[in-house]
DNA sequence: TTCCTTGCAAATCGTTTGCATAATG
DNA sequence: CATTATGCAAACGATTTGCAAGGAA
């Protein structure tokens, strides 16, 4: 399993990370960790979080948007992706895996875990009179 | 938004799509559809499928694992991702967008939709007798 | 004729990796 | 000293896109 060994830079990500609650993307922690650790590399930043997210000291989000987010909160909770500015907010939502059992029900297989997110507005979004959103999502 | 023209090849992706219940790939629809239609791009495909999927005739599914994959069947089902042969089959499971109304009770903002798709292993891969699964999931 | 489509290839983008060197235990 | 970690840059894999030519209405 290779011992793990100590390093400043991956300090400095997890660090990061538990400062956000905005689940950041391994290159917004990449700028953010740079300006206190201007030599780390990009390499760096991507092998740290994903050897954090496989000991589950962090976490990994896909939400399908084609960008990997991570998130220092380990609890399990939800979460909801800003159609409108793309961000992604946690949801206050009663652990629900008892569908896995109504999932299990009908297949012939074993179902060992569901991933469920939500997409729908963030709370500014829906506040502010969109003044200008014509560029926010044209893909 | 651009009157659609009829095309040969759209006509290929759509029907080979919709004999097919294994959620295939862009690469795997292009390589069958290849075979009837040897001329036919690698982008082309892309185009038709994306074409296709906003035109909401055609499913894109993103189970997490780096492809997207495609479905004819755009009736609401869920999908599982076999942990060990990769494959995706549907899920037998009355819909439970309830959730929805829970998760806008604590939410200050707007939920529009939810995306859950589950993990484990496939009839196949249940049936038969693992031979030697010891490499099956070190990392 | 108009303009949607295609084939081809080059371009993106996020993420991973090989390698020689630096840091850690 | 034995290893793990790093920086850099090249490599990747999936998907998108620019452009000139082809096909449908």
């Amino acid at each position: 399993m290779a011992a793990r060994k100590h390093s400043r830079q991956r300090d400095s990500i997890k660090e990061f990370l538990m400062t956000r609650k905005d689940h950041p993307t391994a290159d917004i922690i990449y700028t953010n960790v740079r300006q206190r650790n201007p030599n780390i590399s990009l390499g760096t930043v991507y092998r740290n979080l994903t050897l954090l997210a496989k000991a589950g000291e962090i976490s990994r989000l896909n939400m399908g948007d084609g960008v990997d987010r991570f998130d220092a909160d380990i609890s399990p909770h939800y979460h909801l992706l800003c159609e409108k500015c793309g961000s992604v907010v946690d949801l206050e939502l009663e652990d629900f895996s008892s569908v896995l059992e109504k999932a299990a029900a009908h297949f012939d297989g074993h179902v060992a875990g569901h991933v469920t997110y939500f997409y729908g507005t963030c709370r500014r979004c829906t506040k502010s009179v969109p003044p200008d959103m014509s560029e926010t999502s044209d893909t």
